[in-house]
This record gives C-alpha cells, structure tokens and sequence, in this order.
DNA sequence: ATAATATTAGTAATGATTCTTGTTTTTATA
DNA sequence: TATAAAAACAAGAATCATTACTAATATTAT
C-alpha cells in the first residue's frame, strides 16, 4: 500500500501553500475546482486527511464546528476573531511548559495541549466599537 | 419572552450536576429518558444550548467532534485522554497569563483563549505500555 | 379562569464528513 | 514498452451531530 502520485493531492497541497487564511475543505474544493473541474469534494477530504496523517499540513478545529487547514507546520499559534471568525496566524514564545504546570496534580500522563487565542481582530478593531 | 419553568430542563440539569464526567447531549437524553420516558432530542439539545447561554453550564469543544457539558462553571482545565476519550477536570494554576503573551505582537485584541491537554489517563497508563 | 406565550414532542432538514462502488491512474516489473 | 497490482479517483449514498419546524401542551401573570 505503497503511496502513488496525485495530481489532484499536489493541487491539493500547492493551493493550500498559497493561503495564510486556514481554509475549510470547502474552500479547498471550490478553489481546485477552478483548474481541475471535475475533482469531487471526497477526493479533497480524502487527501487533506491523508496530508494532515502524513504530517504535511496541519488540521486545525477551533470550535467552529469545521475542520480548518494549514499548510504551515511550523510551531505557531491561531487566534480566532469572535466577530468576523478569521483565523490569524500567531507569533509568541513556546508555552509548553503549561504541560509541565498541568502534570503537576495529575494521575495519568499529559503529553500535550491544544491552545487557541480569542478576540477581535484588527479590522473588527476598526469597524467596532468594544 | 422571559422564561418559564420547565421540569425538562430542571432534569437536564439536576442530571449534569451528578456528573463529573462531561457528558454529550445523547448521554443526558439517555439517562433524562429514564425519568421522562418521552422527552425528545432536541428538547435536551435546546435546554443545553439555553443553560450554557445563560451560563448555568459550560458547553466543551473538545476536538472529538461531539459537545460535551459540564455543570462546573468553576475556572477549571480539562485533559482528554487520546486512548479512551474520557474528558477529566484538571486543577491547576490559572495560565490566563498567555493572554498578556498573545497580545505582545498582536494587531488586534486577544481576550480569551481556549486550552486543553492530551495524552493518558491514569487507567491508560495502567492498561498499555506508552 | 383566562389569555398570552414559552416550551414541548415528534419529525424533518441541514451541514460537515465519511463510506461505497465501479472506473481510472500510477508504478513496478516482465 | 506492455501488463498487472494496487492506489486513487468521481459520483453519489450514508452517517452523525445538531438545528429548525409545527401543532399541541404547560407555565405564568392578570
């Protein structure tokens, strides 16, 4: 079960490279539509699921109820706006060591977090008034 | 519109407060079931939504694609074991800090985050060899 | 008691995602 | 280069959690 070559998961993963906004699978599937008409949306989940498993790209779910996808794998933070639901990408320091704060008082083993940021973003900023 | 008594909803409650472990909203129908054999679905769904509004529960996204609810509305943590499910509360320093690290470098406005842990719960841990 | 309206049960609809099936591509090897 | 095994595909059905709809019922203020 060796892996083959796509050219619907190149597509997949190069429309993926261009975006900075963490597109759902829908979003995905509208874009590669443009230069591959007849691709079908199971093929986009197929392979954005196989992409996230091989590690290439990173599956985000930030409580909207959607998968959201990043083809940026480096470690960084998201932020998500209440008002307008975008998700930003967010440069700070490592905290980590809330695993070590979180293992303190407890029985099991904690290996891991999952952490994202809320607020408004810059244009809600603007638009609103908070 | 203000709201009116209902022993649907006093049920729903009164079942989440005996339990600790943060039930799904099929897990409250089940066990409400038992006392009001007729009680449907989307009443449980709609007293959830509304306690949680209100701010009489939490309602917990957890990444597993299911709500899960949560009588405690105490300032707590929560780890979800990645062998099992089980979501178990966590005691530990409040980390609200990482909010004042967020917005160092950020445009906008970060008031809020949304953090939970991973990896083996103390039954896990007994059961397999990680 | 009555009237206004919030709430309900039952069921249909929705939306994201996964699964199934028969066909097409890819790739290793003869 | 032909061929065969298997991975990947398109199209559409199925699933699962959740929400929406509607006519009937329960609650509450007067």
């Amino acid at each position: 079960m060796a892996l083959k070559h796509s050219k619907q998961r190149d597509q997949i993963k190069s429309f993926l490279m261009t975006r900075k906004d963490h597109p759902t699978a829908d979003v995905v599937y509208m874009n590669v539509r443009q230069q591959t008409p007849n691709i079908s949306l199971g093929t986009v989940y197929r392979n954005l699921t196989l992409l996230a498993d091989l590690g290439e790209i990173a599956r985000l779910r930030l409580g909207d109820g959607v998968d959201h996808f990043d083809a940026d794998t480096s470690p960084h933070y998201h932020f998500v706006c209440r008002h307008c639901g975008s998700v930003i990408d967010l440069q700070m320091d490592n905290i980590d060591t809330i695993i070590t704060t979180a293992n303190a008082n407890f029985p099991g083993h904690i290996d891991g977090h999952v952490t994202y940021f809320q607020g408004s973003c810059s244009d809600c900023c603007k638009t609103e008034a908070h």
